[in-house]
DNA sequence: TGTAAACGGTAAATCGATTTTTTGCTGTTG
DNA sequence: CAACAGCAAAAAATCGATTTACCGTTTACA
């Protein structure tokens, strides 16, 4: 039972010492579990233990040590299910160690990406889960290289010749979703992303492109990506629906992407999937209630953070060799938002707005 | 610039200083901004500095004072956009004023959040956001009370006797979105909620009720909670719609119920707003682009987020006396998820399914 | 018998900073 | 010229742990 009354100053190693009659070092050992300690000092030690309601200040234990038992975690944003379930996952992986978990958003800024990294440098992190804003090769990773941090990245990345890399095998999925759409008849097709997650996109658009051309070679597919945020993404697909372009179905290579597609869709008076269809990267809990529910690339989060976590307690342990990409592979979500082409009742398509 | 070669040991405070032909003692008051020391020996120190890319470290430097330059926040999940958005908010103010924000989910667990505060409190934060799950009276509150913590508690809170509380206020948003239904007609209306979390659900349900049958004291209002989980409120609405009760409009306290109530409709059919109409607590960013749009209240994230903090810091630099009890104003968004009772194509609300 | 290892423990060094105390020096005053 | 004030800087203590070095004893083995 713990009888700490003073809430002032918690007992350090030297209060338990006194306590026990034992020096401070031997207290150390005890809780260390190193079995070299008399069974009767170490329960005085427990005792004082007990009595005290010690506990170890973890800073002060990470001192001595080069690497401290902290890990830490930079995300582009917090704000979607995706990185949300990242980084929860990522805590409980740390916390099984023994280890905590630091998080911070870049918040889709890779100057403010570096900056977080070098303050994780300088409380001296045993490694980093980085998930770059843009890609592997940005100067984040550098500055990580630089400075001979160990850790591992995840999501926007394909691999890197110094970091283990960890994401969801896009190109595979993009590959099903143009495999499911070119199966239902689609012939025209838009696709929509940001460029500036050059590896990712690339990987979707290609892994989408290729196979939908080696299914139907006189299939069409239209690209929109915007450079840096979304909202130029917006204006772009108002510009490309107003000039007349009628494809039959949309795939959005982002979450975001896909908001902005049905946003546009309700402007025109579009309903999914009888005027066009729509495919979207990235799953949302609301996708599966509304109607239509949107179909959906389901990422492989828990794999991801288990796999990326792995990887890198491997380097912190020491590990070494060249380093590893690992593409994990994503479920694809075929839900209303998906008809075929021409069945629908307005499959004139027509501007209704 | 900096010229750090070996990336093994950092440079620390003594190679500054025997660079700088100093001693330790003196880098420490230049860094810190002390008058006193000779402007030259202040020059040689940050050439020193320069010339090492030295950086203090926040742990080592920490070490010494009682409360440390780190603010904890714990949120019952990091899943959805509130949440997120709380965190991003809270890490630029805590960063703002030079402190480090860790940030831990709870994952709607009392007994983890204890754990949690207790892990925090070993690291000798200087304070703590603290998001409880279920209100103010917790046994996480009363660990921070024993322990003579410092904090603020946001989100699913009133007030309390020992800490500041900082949330959304539920009950006049609740009381305005009564207004609106009322307003428009509606005489039956089912409230859905989760009983867990008292404090919040308590006032929303008090401030809809008082003001529904304020203005029509002939309203009926049907309310569905569950103790723990949301599996069970699904259920639950399953039985009521089962049993052929046919309310015109559902208000649900929380996100999730939304979701549950969408999904409901979907299951019998019914749409929104011709079948029911639906007003949920919580807006998200797919709630304006799905079709119907989803009514929802806004929480003001950034005026508690930097309430909290505001409170929280007041605290922290040692003011005293009685806790302050803040309610931020919401802001209720009508969408077209409201209608008026009867004026939809299928009034009579019969089972489709 | 002599060297060595094992044992159980303590004192002291260490980690990297900050803060307090001391020291050394200059200059002023009685 | 001794005494003292004022100042800048160094030295040492501190924070709370861990780790190394070491010290007698006792047991093991060549």
């Amino acid at each position: 039972m713990a009888q700490q009354e003073s809430p002032q100053r918690r007992p350090s190693i030297h209060d338990v010492a006194s306590h026990a009659g034992v020096s401070a070092a031997t207290v150390s050992k005890v809780l260390a579990g190193v079995t070299t300690v008399k069974p009767e000092n170490a329960q005085r030690v427990f005792d004082a233990v007990e009595r005290l309601g010690y506990r170890v200040d973890p800073l002060a234990s990470d001192m001595r040590r080069a690497k401290r038992r902290i890990i830490g975690a930079i995300m582009p944003e917090f704000e979607s299910e995706f990185f949300g379930q990242m980084v929860t996952e990522l805590e409980g992986l740390a916390e099984q160690r023994g280890y905590t978990l630091v998080a911070a958003s870049s918040r889709e800024s890779e100057v403010r990406e570096k900056e977080i990294l070098a303050r994780m440098h300088d409380w001296r992190v045993a490694g980093v889960v980085l998930a770059p804003v843009r890609n592997e090769h940005g100067p984040a990773a550098d500055f990580m290289k630089a400075n001979g941090m160990t850790g591992v990245l995840i999501d926007r990345v394909l691999s890197d010749d110094a970091f283990d890399t960890v994401s969801a095998d896009s190109a595979a999925a993009s590959a099903e979703v143009a495999r499911m759409l070119v199966g239902k008849g689609h012939s025209h097709i838009l696709v929509i992303g940001l460029a500036e997650q050059a590896a990712t996109v690339r990987a979707r658009l290609e892994g989408f492109r290729s196979q939908a051309l080696a299914l139907n070679p006189s299939v069409r597919i239209d690209v929109i990506t915007s450079e840096v945020s979304v909202e130029p993404l917006r204006s772009s697909l108002r510009d490309y629906f107003g000039q007349g372009e009628r494809p039959t179905a949309v795939y959005s290579l982002l979450l975001k992407g896909t908001l902005v597609a049905l946003s546009e869709f309700r402007r025109r008076g579009w309903h999914c999937p009888d005027d066009i269809s729509l495919v979207g990267f990235d799953d949302a809990e609301w996708m599966q209630v509304t109607w239509p529910a949107i179909a959906a690339v389901v990422q492989p989060v828990r794999r991801i953070a288990s796999e990326a976590m792995n990887l890198l307690f491997r380097r912190v342990e020491g590990a070494v060799g060249p380093p590893t990409a690992r593409l994990e592979p994503c479920q694809v979500l075929m839900r209303e938002s998906v008809g075929s082409p021409g069945s629908g009742p307005h499959s004139g398509g027509g501007d209704r707005q």
